[in-house]
DNA sequence: ATACTAAGTATTAAAATATAATACTTTCAG
DNA sequence: CTGAAAGTATTATATTTTAATACTTAGTAT
């Protein structure tokens, strides 16, 4: 029916991960027909493969009002990729650290195709809710900790990434220009830092160190976020950054023979 | 094949289903021979099941082992599962004032069948690692969390639970004797917190409250994770107890009709 | 170096499984 | 109280999964 399939490839099994995924931030909790519209399967796939997800504890069902909801399994398959993840068990020591002592929102971000991932967040101050959650994606060019792993690419790379991938608004600050978002990642590829203002929320500061393998590239990246009422990127730059970097370094493998390693093709 | 089908049970599903929770603390990435030993699938069905997962994007392949991992796309599913659940979202502000208040790792905790699943960690002093993680599901009987909210159960139930729900051992300290169990659910339902000792990691003093839902019973619990180097139980219940559970009544929507609730059975 | 073993990958005929249509039941709004 | 929409259950059909097997690659020991 669809033209994925090869032999390998078990149809029933991917339509019931579009069920998983048709649950997000704006769709917490959907009916049979919710379903149906989301996944655009028809009604009997969507009605066998939710009860299927249900009896197998992966949906909860509201008795009521017949609702499904993601149930607690979703968040023991987060405890496992936390185990899976060699970075996560790395940073995670150090990050409380030096959340303690800037006091201040850190959180760990990797690259996910274009976007990157909020791996771990470790809020201090209270903050906007949606900012910042575990498992947010966001298009890696309009992040801080983005922009600083696209920066220890090789520089062809950097420009090849800054033409082509995705961008979206989220505040009326946010950089859409291309030619300015690849000024911001030069800039950062110089600095070993980024820092930028209002790019997802109105009044937000952000700045990110890249956290470098031993190939010279960066696997992930540790920012913080402060509220522009009571920073300005001056003071961010004195009193965030260097603990910033510190962390970020710590963290960072040794590197092997990085100038050998850079050329060195995809993979 | 299965005695669990009728005609609404997709059994591919839940074989695909039965890969992703093959993975866990201890098995972070699996070879295709190792998904076999442990789903108990054939070989055909588990690479079939495996390629499906991986071309969909929920693992990840090591294209020289061979090995699959736990993909991006497990935390996404958290981040989905957090927006779903109606108590992360009026708890995690008044959490994360908490900890900043105390200066000790808190951690909010919900039941899960017979087992407490952490839901959130807002961790301070450096701890284990293992301890808490979220996602982390622990016999209810064996954490304070998991004895304070069965405490607010009716009476004959607290009975039931405390025969028949399971254990496990942590650590020598750990209680094991239902009896004494009993005697902390019932000392619990009295104060209105739980406090025990190195029952998960050696050294650790825990303490709980109740977040205590409309029909009286409990839907919810706030803990607390301090080092018996610098706290003894005294000052816990001095210096940590009155915030937490300050919070923790915050955080409780108003009773409505408690008395009244509490008689209605299940569901 | 070479052969051997085990793991990973690909192909196919056979049949079990999922499908989609449809009928039945419940819920809610007017 | 009535009607429409959503949820649930049933069944014959054929599409999809299956399981056996053959092929390829990687690692190990001789």
């Amino acid at each position: 029916m669809n033209a994925k399939q090869n032999t390998l490839f078990v149809s029933s099994l991917a339509k019931g991960l579009k069920i998983l995924r048709a649950f997000d931030d704006q769709h917490t909790d959907l009916s049979l027909m919710d379903l149906v519209e989301r996944t655009g399967l028809d009604k009997s796939a969507t009605q066998r493969l939710a009860n299927t997800l249900h009896v197998e504890g992966m949906l909860d069902k509201d008795p009521v009002t017949r609702r499904y909801r993601p149930s607690h399994a979703w968040l023991e398959l987060a405890f496992a990729y936390y185990w899976a993840d060699p970075i996560v068990g790395r940073t995670l020591p150090k990050l409380i650290e030096l959340s303690q002592q800037l006091g201040e929102t850190v959180n760990l971000a990797e690259l996910s195709g274009d976007h990157i991932i909020y791996i771990n967040r470790l809020p201090c101050k209270r903050t906007h809710f949606a900012a910042t959650v575990v498992g947010r994606k966001l298009p890696a060019l309009m992040t801080t900790s983005g922009r600083v792993m696209i920066a220890t690419c090789p520089e062809e790379e950097r420009k090849r990434i800054v033409e082509t991938w995705s961008l979206r608004a989220f505040t009326p600050h946010t950089v859409l220009d291309r030619e300015e978002l690849g000024r911001a990642v030069e800039q950062a590829a110089r600095d070993g830092y980024a820092i930028a203002t209002s790019q997802m929320i109105i009044g937000e500061l952000a700045i990110a160190a890249p956290i470098i393998g031993p190939d010279g590239r960066s696997i992930a990246a540790i920012q913080c976020s402060v509220s522009a009422h009571h920073y300005d990127e001056e003071r961010l730059l004195k009193e965030i950054l260097p603990a910033l970097r510190d962390t970020a370094n710590a963290i960072s493998p040794t590197m092997r023979l990085p100038a050998i390693r850079e050329f060195t093709p995809g993979l």
